[in-house]
DNA sequence: GATAAAATTAAACAAACGTTTAATTAACTT
DNA sequence: AAGTTAATTAAACGTTTGTTTAATTTTATC
């Protein structure tokens, strides 16, 4: 398990991530940062070691969340494989629009291969997930309830490919509906609700119809 | 029409969409633009004013081009609402990822909205793009192909998402189904052949199933 | 309350940044 | 061939960059 941090440490990166996901990793200077966060900019340094291994530390704290929960969705017995599914696939909804800053940060370094520390931990989150729905699909055959042949990081894209558009798309989706006027959380409590109701169409078409 | 540029111009444009699209705007610096042009580093303000007019020079350049393909197609009577329909998924599959260095870029810059020019670019061609897909699905509403009620830019944003998700993720991909050894061309042949697929049982799921 | 360790600061560092300058070369025009 | 414009260059410009330094303050330990 990592260290706890500070507050002032807390401070930093939560800063950090806003201003990453605001303006890029490049696009923010580390004064930006430590005058978000009113933290002399030294303190990064002293911290962290440097920018990059404060955005690793980032990546670190915030990726594996989506993952465990997951997993302990799968875990569970009660659930049938249509069940499982559908709650993963709001599990991603839920996950990506709760933590919008940093699903920014990871789209835009996914395009930007940089660093290879966080490369690294990328694909190791692709590849664990990847297993575990490799995983449910078999179960899901066995019991003759989902079709062969189904295309495992295919089916992962349009998930994560759809939450993530939406995710960069919020704000043309909320005027083209004429939702300016809404709160947000309840602008964002339909958007998920729409999102969760649209995948489940896709993936039951995918899960069983024989093309 | 702008006005046609020298073989200089567009080395430069090149070299910078190539650049943008690996390590960003900000981390690319027009040294290193000039560079893989060959090119003096005094050019780029001298040709297109500063490196964020280039920016905006290439939007302009390439980003027109899938619309009006997208366009054309919807003027064809002699094909039915379907045909249209997989017919702007197969596009937007072969737009995307034969010039998959600009929507690399077009995917950063909608996350990172910084410059003005661009972001009223790309708002332009989402509303238009709206506006063709809301015609095609009236036409298959009125010959009552498709169902009522479809929600357009979520439609759009499973198709835009899942091929530029797919662009991020192609190394992954070609990882997981050991596809390594295939030369390039075939690789992304059997990818676009696989998403149109995938996209085409989804298009067909979404427009027909009544919930 | 003295001592040691940790935290914080302002200042300085060299390197890199985008852009401009002024001088030179190349390309046209008459 | 002379004159004019456009293209190209190396160098310099003033900022900004991430990081380090050395001095100071705060906190913890005994």
């Amino acid at each position: 398990m990592k260290p706890s941090l500070s507050i002032k440490q807390t401070q930093l990166l939560d800063s950090a991530e806003l201003l990453f996901s605001q303006k890029g990793f490049d696009g923010t200077s580390v004064r930006d940062i430590a005058e978000a966060a009113g933290i002399n900019t030294a303190m990064i340094s002293y911290y962290f070691g440097s920018k990059e291994k404060l955005m690793e530390e980032i990546f670190e704290r915030k990726s594996l969340n989506l993952l465990e929960n997951v997993e302990k969705l799968l875990k569970d017995d009660n659930l049938d494989p249509f069940q499982k599914m559908y709650g993963l696939v709001d599990i991603y909804i839920e996950n990506i629009l709760q933590r919008k800053a940093f699903h920014r940060i990871l789209l835009c370094e996914q395009i930007i291969n940089q660093n290879p520390s966080i490369i690294q931990m990328v694909e190791r989150m692709k590849t664990r997930n990847s297993e575990n729905v490799n995983e449910l699909i078999r179960l899901g055959q066995k019991k003759g309830l989902f079709k062969k042949n189904i295309d495992i990081p295919m089916l992962t894209n349009t998930l994560v490919g759809t939450v993530s558009y939406m995710l960069i798309n919020l704000e043309f989706y909320k005027k083209y509906h004429h939702m300016e006027t809404l709160k947000d959380e309840e602008f964002e409590r339909i958007v998920k609700k729409k999102l969760s109701v649209h995948l489940r169409t896709i993936y039951k078409a995918i899960l069983t119809h024989e093309s």
